[in-house]
DNA sequence: TCATATTTGTAAATAGTTGGCAGCTTTGGC
DNA sequence: GCCAAAGCTGCCAACTATTTACAAATATGA
């Protein structure tokens, strides 16, 4: 039993087929945002028999037990992005549609102060950047 | 000559009667954030004939001349709120779904520094804080 | 008033995502 | 190891949000 195997059991969810693989693309891929579409193509490069469907329940499924975060960016598919500890914000170039990932404790802290000033509790939060590079 | 006229004319759009209309309608809502669907059927209230095509032109060519800005909340339709000049960002309330406006100097001002720290200029940003109430 | 460029409504097309269902697979108990 | 139950899958149709094509209607400036 290896540890994406224990990942889904501990999800409790089966450990099946287009599981395994949809968290091993998530995990080995180099780009760290991908859509379902994406994930989707990738499968049936290695295996005909699969369908879309399967892999919007799995990674909803995903999400749910907090294995990956769905993103969605302005426009266009949601994006998934496999979950490895380090929370983080993105950038986007406007340009190029390049993603960077910071980290801003000063910002998260914050965001704290913000929601319970006005008597909530901050549960999650969304924070894009639309940038552009300085020539 | 009033000042909706002016507001089309200035942003080079034809002075039209749905125009006209969806920008009244913006401008007179209690609620600040309307989807496409929340105008048209605000529109045929009053009127039979007009497209929900015709909505989503306009929003957008009003979005693109700076009279509203659009959102794209989690899931569900984006919303288009008319533009009364303060800059603010956005609460949620997970469970109840109603919408907080807050606004945030110092938030502003570290995402101007994390943007060019990394060789960027900040374009515009999106903020939404996901919150629940305090029992 | 006219000519022209824009804009509109209708309807059909598209993109992204979800739901229904019959058959197949995993799992835990024996 | 074998079985029943529960859960999962692929297929395909449905659905929501949005955009496009196009011919008829309208605003504008001369």
């Amino acid at each position: 039993m290896n540890d994406e195997n224990r990942e889904l059991r501990d999800a409790g969810l089966k450990v099946t087929a287009p599981r395994l693989k949809i968290l091993n693309i998530l995990e080995s891929s180099s780009e760290p945002h991908l859509s379902a579409e994406d994930v989707y193509r990738r499968l049936i490069e290695a295996d005909k028999d699969v369908g879309i469907a399967t892999v919007y329940r799995v990674l909803t499924q995903f999400e749910t037990a907090g294995l990956v975060t769905r993103h969605n960016f302005d426009n266009g598919p949601a994006v998934y992005e496999i979950d490895r500890g380090g929370h983080h914000d993105h950038m986007v170039d406007v340009d190029s549609g390049q993603v960077i990932e910071f980290q801003s404790a000063e910002i998260e802290e914050l965001q704290q102060k913000v929601a319970s000033e006005k008597g909530f509790e901050l549960v999650c939060h969304s924070l894009v950047l639309y940038v552009r590079r300085i020539k």
